[in-house]
DNA sequence: GATGAATGAGAGTTCATTCAT
DNA sequence: TATGAATGAACTCTCATTCAT
């Protein structure tokens, strides 16, 4: 495997687990198997690694939604779609999931350059609500505000799966868990179309 | 101003500026208008003053929600009195909103046991959709996956206000701003109401 | 009780247990049951603090030598009683046995004036010896020298009783402990008198 | 120089000079011509190179301990082997000697695992004055006693030495000093055997 | 390119001492 | 005299980064 590939998946796993502030070098090297210097060898900076992870994971998601754009189908087949492309994208990578959610404010504070462009995502969102709206699928909206409630869907769905793992003492039966993630989806998803679509024009 | 209370908040203003890994207990000591000493007066360590700031917001909330329990109104005021509250809340004090998004996630990996409490919040709202429910104002629903909604709702709101002050670059008329806050929050309530509540019996 | 003895005995005991170093002085003021302020009004700094429980020591010490002066028998019994005098103080303040053991060096360091006074007691022994060799009851030595072999015995006592208590695992049957201190005592004693003691002149 | 090795002799330096708790890592890694962090590339804490400082010096006196058990002498040459060895050694490095006997008590209290060792050395002599006995060479006695006289005499005379270089004012002429450690030594030795030697069956 | 020992600024924390009450 | 909150210099230890090999 190429070192640079060896290294990020390495950050990753150790990020993930410790936060960026407590993943050092060091152990990311060992864990990469590779010398501290090497990690210099192809990343100017800790931040950078930081930066190249967030970079890869835009660059799948871009990719999936540029190919989405051919896609001949109803907007709540698509919005469905993204979501459970999301959601298979963080259970195939969980420690991914992590680092989008719990370092995307150090991205942010650090102004990596890759983070901004995550921003771009939501527009695509927008744009097929915009879509739905033109072809009265859907009632009129601010599609910019919609988009931004499925994010923060998506964002809290993985901080339940993310910080359930250990907190759940008492409210045991409260907790989501990996079994309904699909349930909640849907009703999401359900909750969507209840109330953005249009009902068909009876006759 | 109390010692404590003048640490608490220096650590905020800190904190939410630099993250919870920079800001430094000099810094904040030297917000605070106090010797670095002073601060382990009052706090065992830099970990316990974010979970005494973690808890001082629960205890406010807590108090509302206590509060609250007394209303009597319909589900649908209940649920939008409370983002306004907390909307409220973060526009009064926009560090704390950024401390709570931004490190619920370290207090959540250092064990903070305020941060637990915070969960209890959302069973508040479950028993204010379930109380619906019961009384036919809303739909049969899963009560808990609402309220997940709402609160991703309100991080995702939160995210925006956050990061927007410096990233908006390219996609300048793609942000909201304070301005729209409302608008966004109402626009999230339609879509609650219009897909929950059961349209009225008719005659 | 007056503070300063108050303190005094608390210091002994903190000390003792933690060191000179590890003993803070909130850990005296708080064993004393008083401000750490008070220490201060009694005390100009916490090495005064070490000089001072030496010092007391030293009193004591001085006041049955200088009393012991007036004994009329003969050098061994005096040596004897002397080496049983600081036994008995030893088993009865066994924490001021081990800070006379383990801080001397330190009062040395600080140039405490109280730690020279020490080696005046072991003039008191060479001078008894000395007596001893006039009066043809022991042969020609070196005083001094033996003076020093018996504080030697001493402090290596002290030692043995101070650091056995946690050490003695696999050796356990090697261990002095106190049923055998008088033993060990009345050994070296021994020791001394065969050694030196002038067999009595023939008839 | 290997590093370590460096690092273990600034370290004897500082710590006989000011102490333990007074030699900083800062005044080690000086002395030691390195930089702080280096230190602990090659020791986990301050305490274990200390630690480190004792299991040389064990490793040394072993190694002649051990080479010892074939010599084919006397008793008392052996012990006077031994405590000519010791003299030795804290004559050519006095530092070692501060150390030793100055940091017994701390290596103590931290349970440094290389102190332990020490307590082995006096089994050695106590084994030597056993087969001493066996040999009808020593009268009757309690071995580990007489051992425990002669580190009390190794550790005063040391105590001496180290001490009287500042202490001596009043008490000048009382003070041993380099020149006559020989002679004291011996006047040791003498009252070892004269008291324990079996005196040769008369013809 | 790969290495990893060396670096040293900077982190969190402690604690002897002071001083206003 | 007694107090104990406030102080801040000094401590041990960490870790991103460098660079000679």
């Amino acid at each position: 495997m190429p070192k640079k590939e060896q290294i990020r998946e390495a950050a990753i796993k150790i990020i993930a687990r410790d936060g960026f502030f407590n993943a050092t070098t060091d152990k990311i090297a060992k864990e990469a198997k590779v010398a501290v210097g090497t990690l210099y060898n192809y990343f100017t900076s800790k931040e950078e690694i930081l930066d190249y992870i967030f970079a890869v994971e835009f660059e799948k998601r871009a990719a999936f939604y540029q190919n989405m754009k051919n896609w001949r189908m109803d907007w709540f087949l698509k919005i469905n779609g993204i979501l459970n492309f999301h959601l298979q994208e963080f259970q195939k990578e969980p420690d991914i999931a992590i680092i989008l959610l719990a370092e995307r404010m150090n991205a942010h504070r650090y102004g990596l350059t890759s983070l901004a462009n995550f921003s771009q995502l939501s527009l695509i969102i927008s744009a097929i609500l915009q879509q739905g709206i033109d072809e009265k699928k859907i009632r009129p909206c601010n599609t910019q505000n919609i988009s931004l409630f499925i994010s923060g869907f998506l964002n809290e769905l993985l901080f339940a799966i993310t910080t359930k793992t250990t907190a759940n003492t008492a409210a045991e039966n409260y907790n989501h868990n990996f079994d309904n993630l699909e349930q909640s989806l849907d009703e999401f998803c359900t909750l969507l179309k209840t109330s953005l679509a249009v009902s068909a024009p009876e006759s």
